[in-house]
DNA sequence: TTAAAAAATGTAAGCGCTTACATTCAGCTC
DNA sequence: GAGCTGAATGTAAGCGCTTACATTTTTTAA
């Protein structure tokens, strides 16, 4: 009985046979598919597995096979407790069915976004997860023409022809803009992350002006601040609008963050929230609970979006259910930091 | 002039060889250390490359070479602020040299935990992170067995051979608990998540017990309260510390989380804090400033961290710097969810 | 001019796994 | 008990790349 093993080092499906007397073909099919293995013998090869310590080559697994089942996702950054808990989820999801995760970070930049797809295909992602619908064209095309699955995630716009999973952004805005307006609030502000090359953003600036709209007031008549992500940014936002209308008694946010750093400098410019003015934010993540006041804001089930979207994900990759689309519902959460307009 | 492509789709280093009449080692090394190359030669083989389209397969890569220039982390969960701080800044600087990040979570539990490890290193990764020391020795054995280069981070102490990253606990802890009792506290009690499979948790708690001893005080009269991760159960353990122990007037909670949830248990309990009892953190993670009132807590410095994890792991990758172990410093944030002692 | 050294390129042997196809061997049927 | 069937297992051919070593070509030096 020969034995294969180069003696140097790690235990290869080889040794794994060899130990327990079987052909490489028949560990293999124990690993992958248990059922076309006669009992005994199954039993013994998972023995010397263990005994081995036995893990597959992924690269001879890949190369033989013609798949890692490993799936990537690009997200802005994991420091956004949103992106952090979908993909906490996402990932809990993908573990459950076999697969791993490439994960990587834009922060917010398409350039970096467009390096960042480059090297998760090129590292062999089966598939691949992306947060909304904006970017350019030519990393569409590369997927395209590397064939790599591709769904997008944290928007869902039923027009856009992408597998996608998310919510209206638009629509959820406009939702919340409707209580803010209910409030009597005429003199809205909203301080939004940059929209350039943020659709979800960008949607749901338009989502304040379509409520504006239908509720018979300019939707021009919208001071929007732009500013990164971030409390201290949403500070400075919310006294840049303080001085560029003084007026406005409502400030919107297209996140929960920022709009913390408006209560913050609110509170330091001794503006007493929603007295003097309401603010409310977008994701009702952990710290909307937490603010001074409590943040009105639109629940988001990011979770949920993870979940689903690894299970979308992992029918495209089986051939399924292509060019599907999945809406999740968000609802508005009222909180003590919208109040009615002071007069 | 023969062609080795099944012309059934993409091309590899064999067409981009024949296309460019040279050898496929030749195109390899143009595509690995062009300089080796001539200069003519490069050009002809660059073009068929372009021409081609040829993207190197990456199984096929990865097998060769042995080597994926992927490195895995394996952290408790994304939706702990200090995980998803340091796994972004982990990413950030493995990207910055050429890796990826394969990522797993283990739900603060052991056994999972294992399963991930395996998974992740089947899965190619050339060297792992893992959170902590705790584990079992199997894991180790497999790590060791797998020849997979292997980084501890949150944790550091130098008795330990193996190669860590990290802030010592213990210390830091007994800072903090020695400022408390600088406040004129004797009745401390903790809430800590469980310590089972948790030096850090462990450690903390006895940096608290460490703090007693040395300010004369009994270290075995310290009431802990094992709790998981989470706000809510931060306010149960609260209220079930103020059952048990009512004389109680500091709580020290492992994290800043929990100790959140202690702050929102007083208020509901129509508990001052700091007047009626004082609480700390641990972390300091961005929580701890909006809570009411601010925090108390050690700041550690995530981010370095990550950072530092990464080049720790590069250097190991490399070969050079086995063994190491790098202790990062910590610092105590005093905030107003600590006073003196009431009398 | 020519031998030796250096540079450029080619040859081909793996890397460790999957899988199509071949073989073996019970358990049946007649 | 011959012949057949199907389950269990084995054999061996790749998968596409890297790289040690061999070979050819160019440069250098005497």
């Amino acid at each position: 009985m020969t034995n294969n093993t180069k003696d140097n080092g790690v235990p290869t499906l080889a040794d794994v046979a060899n130990y327990a007397n079987v052909s490489t073909a028949t560990v293999s099919r124990c690993l992958n598919s248990p059922e076309r293995v006669g009992g005994n013998t199954r039993k013994r090869v998972m023995k010397a597995v263990r005994d081995l310590g036995y893990a597959p080559n992924f690269g001879a697994q890949a190369l033989a096979a013609r798949q890692t089942n490993t799936v990537a996702a690009v997200i802005p950054t994991m420091e956004n407790a949103v992106f952090a808990r979908g993909l906490q989820a996402f990932q809990e999801e993908l573990g459950r069915h076999g697969k791993t995760l490439l994960v990587a970070s834009s922060a917010y930049n398409a350039e970096l976004e467009e390096q960042q797809v480059r090297a998760l295909v090129a590292r062999g992602a089966d598939g691949i997860l992306l947060i909304g619908y904006d970017r350019t064209p030519e990393i569409y095309e590369f997927l395209a023409k590397q064939k790599v699955p591709t769904l997008i995630a944290w928007s869902f716009n039923p027009e856009e022809p992408r597998p996608a999973v998310g919510f209206n952004n638009r629509a959820a805005m406009a939702d919340l803009a409707r209580q803010v307006i209910g409030q009597g609030h005429e003199n809205i502000a909203c301080i939004s992350a940059p929209t350039a090359s943020n659709d979800r953003a960008r949607e749901r600036v338009e989502g304040i002006r379509d409520a504006k709209a239908k509720a018979g007031q300019d939707p021009k008549n919208l001071t929007v601040i732009e500013t990164p992500y971030g409390i201290e940014t949403g500070e400075t936002a919310f006294r840049q609008v303080m001085t560029n209308a003084p007026q406005t008694t409502a400030i919107m946010c297209v996140n929960d963050v920022l709009a913390v750093g408006a209560l913050r400098a609110a509170r330091e410019m001794g503006m007493k929230v929603p007295n003097d003015i309401s603010v409310t934010g977008f994701d009702d993540i952990e710290i909307a609970t937490l603010a001074e006041p409590p943040l009105t804001t639109v629940h988001v089930p990011h979770r949920e979006m993870g979940r689903c979207a690894a299970d979308m994900l992992i029918q495209i990759l089986k051939g399924d259910l292509i060019g599907h689309n999945l809406e999740l519902a968000t609802e508005i959460r009222i909180r003590q930091s919208l109040g009615p307009a002071p007069h």
